[in-house]
DNA sequence: AATACGTGGTA
DNA sequence: TTACCAAGTAT
């Protein structure tokens, strides 16, 4: 018996400094595989302090996977407006379908079920099935990369075979010695995110840090290496608030280009765009531009966005406006409420600008 | 394997 | 102000 409150293994140190010291997430407060599940698909790519209170509304508004599968399209775009990455949350509502209809209400809980729920990858299956299922996989998040690159120095970081290969050993060895597998992959992942950060780590305060190759040759920021960076392109578009009397705006899902799959206001590129205003104004139209620098950025495309309103009074433009478009799914929403269902920033963004038309 | 996909936060 | 970043997945 053991009665000794330190250790000197860095792992079990740790398992005490993640015990001790850990992140209040409100995902934490109670464990369900429903919570989790959402906090983990919302969390892709996404800061935890920016998810927090979006996934405490959702968990509010749809506390189970059949209230999520079931859940129509509005809800679903209110929930995750402003949270990009928008798939995710189509994934995330096919998933809860594939939960409470192919699995009849029973979550997964081994690696290969959870890999087997839309939206759910090699990462997200794993803490999951490790958290949930008590199955020891490691999960492989930026975070943990970043730390087992410093631990064994790798300055190729998981970029190279021998780099990926060296990385899963050493989380395979350590998740097996492990007392619960969930907690020592939450661990490493909040290792990484508040003490082995990429820039300005404080190494002083790590737990692992007698064992880290990085720092013992004081080389912990160079590795891993940044990812290369994609050249930005310059993207203009042309965002349509197209106005009925009733005082309506024109919004639609969108079938091609960028924020494909979501809905909006129509985006056109620049060229269709000359075509189908010189044809409105034609018909009778008077579109307004009430912005022609609209700044918004997704990935590596720089967008310059020109917003023009236009409202459509004869039956013929709204007619024309429908057959450029190529669309046959306009739904006429309440101007004050369009800012509430549009997925996009750059939606609202092109709204604002138009409710400052006189 | 390489590429596409969003946004709010932060230095 | 600009640039970079964050608990990845799907194709």
């Amino acid at each position: 018996m053991d009665l000794m409150p330190h250790s000197d293994d860095p792992w079990v140190k740790l398992g005490h400094w993640f015990r001790d010291t850990h992140s209040a997430w409100p995902w934490r407060t109670r464990r369900t595989p429903y919570g989790s599940w959402v906090a983990e698909v919302m969390s892709q790519q996404t800061g935890l302090g920016v998810v927090a209170p979006r996934w405490q509304e959702l968990m509010d508004e749809l506390p189970d996977v059949a209230s999520l599968a079931a859940c129509h399209d509005e809800v679903l775009r209110r929930l995750w407006a402003g949270l990009g990455y928008y798939a995710r949350a189509r994934n995330l509502r096919r998933g809860a379908q594939h939960i409470a209809l192919d699995r009849h209400g029973a979550f997964p809980t081994t690696y290969a079920q959870w890999l087997e729920v839309p939206g759910c990858g090699p990462y997200t299956a794993a803490i999951l099935a490790s958290l949930h299922g008590q199955q020891r996989v490691p999960c492989i998040d930026g975070n943990v990369v970043r730390v087992v690159s410093r631990l064994l120095d790798l300055r190729e970081g998981t970029h190279s075979p021998s780099g990926r290969a060296s990385t899963l050993g050493l989380l395979e060895a350590e998740i097996e010695r492990a007392q619960e597998p969930g907690t020592f992959n939450e661990a490493m992942m909040e290792l990484g995110q508040r003490i082995c950060r990429k820039t300005k780590p404080l190494c002083q305060a790590c737990p692992l840090g007698q064992l880290c190759l990085a720092r013992s040759r004081d080389a912990v920021e160079m590795s891993p290496p940044p990812r290369p960076r994609r050249a930005k392109v310059s993207t203009p578009l042309t965002l349509l608030v197209l106005r009925r009397s009733s005082g309506e705006v024109a919004l639609l899902r969108r079938t091609s280009g960028l924020l494909r799959d979501t809905f909006g206001l129509p985006i056109l590129s620049r060229d269709m765009a000359d075509t189908a205003l010189q044809y409105l104004e034609a018909k009778g139209a008077r579109p307004v531009a009430v912005a022609t620098d609209l700044a918004h950025s997704i990935t590596h495309h720089v967008i310059t966005a020109t917003v023009w309103t236009l409202s459509l009074r004869s039956v013929r433009a709204l007619q024309f406006a429908s057959d450029v478009l190529q669309i046959d799914s306009i739904e006429w929403c309440p101007f004050d409420e369009a800012p509430a269902c549009v997925a996009s920033s750059l939606d609202r963004k092109a709204l604002l600008a138009a409710s400052g038309l006189p």
